[in-house]
DNA sequence: CCCTGATTCGC
DNA sequence: GCGAATCAGG
């Protein structure tokens, strides 16, 4: 595999995106961590927080071939100075304190809940029934990026009554969803339920696979 | 062991 | 320029 252009701008968006080195190599395809790594040093992207990389500069890295010759320990003290907390990833705005939205106030917070991956709201056995969260007047609606993502489906514009079968793959420009009503009970449309859900046949009877979702295989 | 990024150096 | 080998921390 050669950097061609196309690849290059994916590198450095995913590089830029925080994706660590091997993934992006997995989502490249035919590259290797070392290459992915090598070549956004070449490119300049290089300073993410390494996790070997807290003291100054110094030279070490035994060659591999040039005399391997290992001088004693050094009588210097070494600064034993522990290396300060790796800081912290991206520094997500905490909305801790003050208001946030200025335009309501809170409308209601029967209980406190507790918001679980994917935004789904825990409750305890007690709180069966919480009101459903009246749905608050929607009439704001997040700006696309792009036109031409204007009548994709996005993560942001998932929800109870759009199939969210991917397509595309995430990190691309394109990545959406499907979008079309939801197979009511399901998380996608009736078309994707029939590929995510399928029966199990016996053994030698089973149909050759259908097509894979996210676009299909990647060459790896 | 696994993971991570950094660096070196033969090609 | 490329990337495997190597290093070194978590």
């Amino acid at each position: 595999m050669s950097w061609t252009d196309q690849r290059i701008d994916q590198l450095k968006n995913l590089w830029e995106k925080g994706l660590t080195a091997s993934q992006i190599a997995d989502e490249l395809g035919g590259v290797s961590r070392n290459a992915v790594i090598g070549k956004a040093h070449r490119l300049g992207l290089k300073s993410r927080p390494s996790p070997v990389k807290a003291n100054e500069p110094e030279k070490k890295a035994a060659p591999k071939k040039a005399a391997p010759v290992k001088p004693a320990a050094v009588a210097a003290a070494k600064p034993r100075t522990a290396p300060s907390a790796p800081a912290p990833r991206a520094a997500d705005p905490a909305p801790a304190s003050g208001e946030a939205a200025p335009e309501r106030a809170a409308s209601a917070m029967p209980r406190i809940v507790s918001i679980g991956p994917g935004g789904f709201m825990r409750q305890g056995p007690g709180d069966q029934q919480a009101p459903i969260p009246p749905a608050p007047p929607r009439r704001l609606v997040p700006a696309k990026p792009s036109p031409e993502m204007a009548d994709k489906t996005s993560l942001l514009d998932l929800n109870e009554r759009v199939c969210r079968w991917p397509l595309g793959h995430p990190g691309e420009a394109d990545f959406h969803f499907c979008g079309e009503p939801v197979n009511p009970g399901f998380p996608y449309c009736v078309e994707h339920c029939g590929r995510a859900y399928q029966a199990q046949l016996p053994r030698g009877v089973r149909r050759p696979p259908p097509p894979m979702p996210f676009g299909g295989p990647r060459v790896r």
